[in-house]
DNA sequence: CCTATAATATAGCAATGGCTATAAGTGCGA
DNA sequence: TCGCACTTATAGCCATTGCTATATTATAGG
């Protein structure tokens, strides 16, 4: 079990093991989420503004391959996020609407609070979309209620 | 290319599309070093801690199994990051103490402004861990900025 | 109605990051 | 010094997320 020598002659750089060790577990869970909300997020977005979501726009706004894409909306299909038709659009789910709703409400809530900081539009805007994968209740909760005290 | 028709007749959902792109881009590249950074950070403190960083110790504060880690490893050598000798520990090289180093004060400045908004310790340390990789330089100037103010 | 273009589907490849099982090397205590 | 326990190395598996190339289906114009 490799017993470190007397850890308390040493300066306390390390936080406790088992600590440590569920906070990379919770962040490599909040990475298999990530781009699940990410496309559901978007789909929704492409719903509202144009009534439809084409593999196409998705893969241009995500800036990757439209086969990416087709493969991704089958796992989303899958785990019960959107419905597909062949040669047709996605539709969301009623899972899938709760989940955009959530991811959109925690973005926004990051980027406004970037925004709120004094962080620039466009760097608040990319930052926001790494950064809301990874905001728990608790930090979102903060968040806003520093941008109500900003008011 | 799929025009839209007269998109200024919607709701303002969604951003420019290049501008968009260029967002998750960003975050794609995060992600792709995220891991690097942890390991590095992570051995850093090991060796600051107890002189050494073994592939045990480090999968055990990972959570994940020692070929992992041996497999990681190899990467991080071939990338010029640490040091290896067969059946020995690793040891940073000059660009992995660097690479270190940035990674640990910006863990802090990150972790550290959690906790000042209120945040409980646990949850900071968690959320943290997961933020750290997508903190712009601007972001971070306006975290350490807040930081001071609170002092 | 037929054809050209656009969109979607599918096949197959590569890199990444996990895992288990097992081999090989190290080093300590009897 | 010899053997056992610990550590590291290696092999081979799987899932994920990207890609290119190509086939198939839809659809709009002539």
């Amino acid at each position: 079990m490799s017993i470190k020598p007397t850890p308390e002659t040493f300066q306390g750089v390390l936080v406790d093991a088992d600590t440590q060790v569920e906070s990379f577990r919770q962040t490599r869970n909040s990475r298999r989420t990530e781009l699940i909300e990410d496309y559901v997020e978007l789909i929704a977005d492409l719903i509202a503004d144009g009534g439809e979501a084409r593999q196409v726009d998705i893969a241009q706004r995500l800036g990757v391959a439209q086969p990416t894409v087709a493969k991704m909306l089958k796992r989303l299909a899958a785990d019960g996020f959107i419905q597909q038709k062949p040669y047709r659009g996605v539709f969301l789910t009623a899972q899938g609407r709760e989940l955009a709703e959530r991811s959109r409400d925690r973005h926004q809530i990051v980027e406004n609070f970037l925004r709120a900081l004094g962080i620039s539009a466009e760097t608040a805007r990319i930052d926001a979309e790494g950064i809301e994968h990874y905001v728990s209740g608790e930090t979102l909760q903060a968040f806003k209620s520093y941008l109500s005290k900003q008011g």
